[in-house]
DNA sequence: TTCCCTTTGTTTATTCACTAGACAAACTTT
DNA sequence: AAAGTTTGTCTAGTGAATAAACAAAGGGAA
């Protein structure tokens, strides 16, 4: 059954929408809150003074007049709290410390090589608690911690993770951290995450329909649908990597044939690279040698650009109507060398009206679209939280 | 800017609620409503005598004691308005009367070869007239009309269709229909229409994770994200029939290669049967045939369900993690000899996770998912805007 | 039958959040 | 200095929901 509605919602949401509209418009007066919002002079009043009373907006001094008494300007309180957010790899834990409005304020990547499940966390509690010391003494404190992870994370029988690219199988990350730290813990797929990330803090600011295509060593994809992240039924949408484009191609470990990845990520080029002469290279020696004028290189760069537009995202395309389709992970190094493929291939292949609709962009969080989504996510729930609390007691 | 809230939202919401629980729980009582809801029983009979002055709803007799005084049982009024909905397809057009409940009352179908605009329109406006004139009196009368069409509406610009498989571009058909009939129009592309018919009246009630696969002529394809029709950007998601599944395939029409359509669809089943000497056979002529036992007819259908399910289908699953799947239009018929196909190649191809996840089925209302998708648009729409209508009145 | 208990639906008093408008403070312009 | 503006607070009033009392209409047992 639906909600039932009454004026404690009214106020939350009010509430709710004054300190939005601070947090966009900061430094901004009370008076032109009410403007902006509709509501009533006196009802931004009292709600801002809530806010204040609950530090999670402060006054700084007096703007300047336009004709009459001057405005107190408002702030966001920023610095109300903090968040732990980590992005999970395959070969390395990135974690940063965000304030409120996901500025970071301390950083650290940690590299592993051994994937047992225990070392790995042990490396990611060690990173967390670092992280923790390094917060500022605040009102709120940590109001959450965010992991992004290399997989799928089942949200029935309590959030279990699957990562197959890290050999892991079920593991409750989410309640190993619950335990360990009392705080609200999200864990969330590193494509879906970086999707949020770009939607928010990115590329991405102003679009309401994002495909986010995490292009590593395989494809994930991340799906921003009417402003939100779209999840499916339990989680295991934006298996793209996954969709196949060739019907009787070669089979994948997925059990499928034919599948996107397997002619488009790190993993096919690699594989390609292997068979051209560049025995065990990595990604950034293939941009090297492309650099260096390579023709091997650069062709085989090119060709992986004619997979992941002529195909797959020319089908994103299709699928979606998408707004702005954003491309980002490991693959953005060689930017200069997939994006001309990828542009001409879906200039010839898209249809007309999807084509003319769409904006390609690369990531431009970069290494941090997943990290900074998982901030995104922990701070919103703080704020909506703080919201029912209020609600509840009074 | 979002929404601002006030009482009078709050009421619009409550009294929308206790309309909605009438419509799933009819009969009942207003101490019923009043439990289900969690409103305060004053408020309820509140709301519900409006209701009843409004003529939405009806009491009708007395129920059971349940050991004190008998309740006064509520009744949805279905015969308050009536809705014209249409399926405007590429060889016919089908019209039904219905009432608020989505009974259809009055059904007819047209047909024509000749798919100019004019002649068309001529025909529609006749069987609109005639569906019209078949309503019987009521509160409220024809409360909308609602038209599914075989190709694109852009919203942008006000509403125009694009139909290529009618020969049609760019059609003012809701601003034509809006100037003949005074009441509010709808028009949808036929997949989104059918998707949404079978979410609200067949057999996806209980998904709200719902895809429907329009297998006709060509394929299109309904969204049905978070209980929501998923539109895109400007109303073109969905165009899975040109997903390309085989990367260097033919070429098709709308100049990409390996369209999911030119292998799964009407048109590809057709062109096969010439080849195996079935001149200008229809698809019903086929499946007679493979019901006579002939060979090369089941074989012929059993390779289409292949690249249905194997293909599209499993895609599809990897891409939304849907509830459901739901599969219509024309091919339904041949559905005893695609079902096993397609189930068995989703069950080899598709990724575990989302393979438990999903529910296939054919359409429940068959011929009628479109037109009863655009009677649910247009009953959904009637009920809000009286709400709204009735908010800015009082 | 009669009396008591239940259930339904209405009525009344109260609460709560928002709005309109008055007002004071602070500033600019003439 | 006087007049007009803008900001922010305060007060009275309104509308919608709730809680609780109450009336109406039943059932069940002695």
């Amino acid at each position: 059954m639906s909600q039932t509605w009454n004026q404690h919602v009214v106020k939350k949401e009010n509430k709710a929408l004054v300190l939005e509209t601070i947090k966009e418009k900061a430094p901004i007066s009370r008076a032109s809150i009410a403007q902006v919002t509709g509501l009533n002079k006196g009802t931004v009043s009292s709600l801002v003074s809530e806010l204040i009373d609950e530090k999670l907006t402060n006054e700084s001094g007096t703007g300047e007049s336009s004709g009459g008494r001057r405005p107190v300007m408002l702030l966001l309180n920023e610095t109300a709290g903090y968040t732990i957010s980590i992005d999970l790899g395959v070969k390395s834990i990135l974690g940063v410390l965000t304030d409120l409005r996901g500025n970071i304020l301390h950083e650290k990547r940690t590299l592993f090589n051994n994937n047992n499940v225990e070392e790995v966390l042990h490396l990611l509690y060690k990173l967390i608690d670092e992280l923790g010391v390094a917060a500022p003494d605040s009102e709120y404190g940590i109001v959450g911690i965010g992991v992004g992870v290399p997989g799928g994370v089942v949200t029935t029988e309590g959030e279990i993770l699957l990562a197959p690219n890290l050999g892991w199988k079920k593991v409750p990350l989410s309640q190993l951290l619950s335990e360990k730290y009392q705080v609200p813990i999200t864990v969330e797929n590193e494509a879906n995450a970086g999707a949020y990330g770009e939607k928010v803090y990115g590329v991405g600011q102003l679009s309401s329909e994002l495909v986010y295509a995490s292009v590593g060593i395989g494809i994930g994809v991340g799906l921003i649908l009417d402003g939100k992240l779209y999840r499916g039924l339990r989680g295991f949408s934006g298996e793209l990597g996954h969709m196949t484009i060739e019907k009787d191609g070669a089979v994948c470990r997925c059990g499928n044939k034919g599948c996107w990845e397997l002619y488009a990520s790190e993993q096919a080029l690699l594989k390609q690279a292997e068979k051209n002469g560049y025995v065990n290279a990595t990604v950034e020696e293939i941009v090297i040698a492309a650099n260096n004028g390579e023709a091997n290189a650069i062709n085989m760069l090119a060709q992986l650009g004619d997979y992941l537009g002529g195909v797959g995202i020319t089908n994103i395309i299709h699928i979606f109507n998408p707004e702005q389709v954003v491309m980002g992970n490991t693959l953005q190094s060689a930017e200069k060398f997939i994006m001309p493929a990828i542009e001409k291939r879906i200039e010839n292949n898209a249809i007309g009206f999807n084509k003319n609709d769409v904006q390609l962009n690369m990531s431009k969080l970069k290494k941090h679209s997943t990290v900074m989504g998982m901030a995104a996510f922990t701070i919103e729930s703080f704020y909506i939280t703080r919201g029912n609390e209020r609600v509840t007691i009074s």
